[in-house]
DNA sequence: CTATTATAGTTCGAGTCTGGGACTATGTGA
DNA sequence: TCACATAGTCCCAGACTCGAACTATAATAG
């Protein structure tokens, strides 16, 4: 019997399996020139679009980092940077229709993950995982 | 209310969190020259040793990029590769009391976690969190 | 209204991470 | 003995990352 993992250890265990089975079904769509990275970025814009320096903040990089992602995201077609009316110094990433159309294939990846979980772990014990989770983020997550 | 988040993304955001305060508190012991990659290959060797290709399966990386990081972390003192006796075409990568010196203020991190998260719970309910984590390594841990 | 200060974003530079492909050396099995 | 598999390395190119310095615009103070 191995030694008790951290909790911790143990969330990123699952959740990294997760997040590579997310990003294969995302390939396996098609869509072979995302990275997790990118991703990681892609994730966090909101509908109306979002300015770079909130996407830095949500995905815990510097902000020169997210220029680059968001370079390369433009290059391949799945952003585009538009004027923010509000502020002039800012300017708005927002997914092109390329990058909406991802969303499905990782929603129902991540759908199927979750189903296989609660299969395995019965009904009731994966509300109350979930239940824990939602709590733990209370003091673990930066944006709560 | 936002959108209900997927339970891998709950762990990740929980996961990342307490990751980050780990290689914090490394750093504040006074080791500022352990990258994350490093440390995460540093985590699965073993105290007689570990193969290159063994550690490289363990941390979900090309062998390649194992080779780089035992280089890194060799040339700052914090592994060493030794002749595999019971095959010449191996080697094992042990840590240096140096890397040793790592652990006690990684696991001590991880306890303060630990026991805030209980006390963010209850003991019940971080006791069916932890249970339900280590069953779903039954199907999401490749090593278990 | 102007001067100062703060903020949004970019560019540059250097180091790290990553894996595809090809290679050497050693072990294994027919 | 010979074919094949395995352990590890090297080369290479691209992606990721951030400190530092910069430009442009906004917000604030006097």
């Amino acid at each position: 019997m191995a030694r008790e993992l951290p909790t911790s250890l143990l969330m990123f265990i699952a959740s990294r399996t997760a997040s590579n089975r997310v990003f294969e079904a995302v390939r396996a769509a098609g869509f072979h020139d995302v990275t997790v990275a990118q991703a990681r970025l892609l994730m966090g814009i909101d509908p109306d679009g979002t300015r770079l320096s909130v996407l830095a903040a949500r995905a815990q990089v510097a902000k020169q980092t997210a220029t680059a992602l968001v370079d390369r995201l433009e290059r391949t077609g799945y952003v585009e940077r538009v004027a923010d009316p509000l502020d002039g110094r800012a300017r708005l990433v927002r997914m092109t229709p390329r990058a909406l159309a991802i969303l499905p294939h990782a929603r129902d990846e991540e759908e199927r993950i979750e189903q296989e979980w609660r299969d395995h772990l019965g009904a009731d014990r994966m509300t109350l995982l979930r239940g824990a989770l939602e709590d733990l983020r209370e003091i673990t997550d930066p944006y709560a």
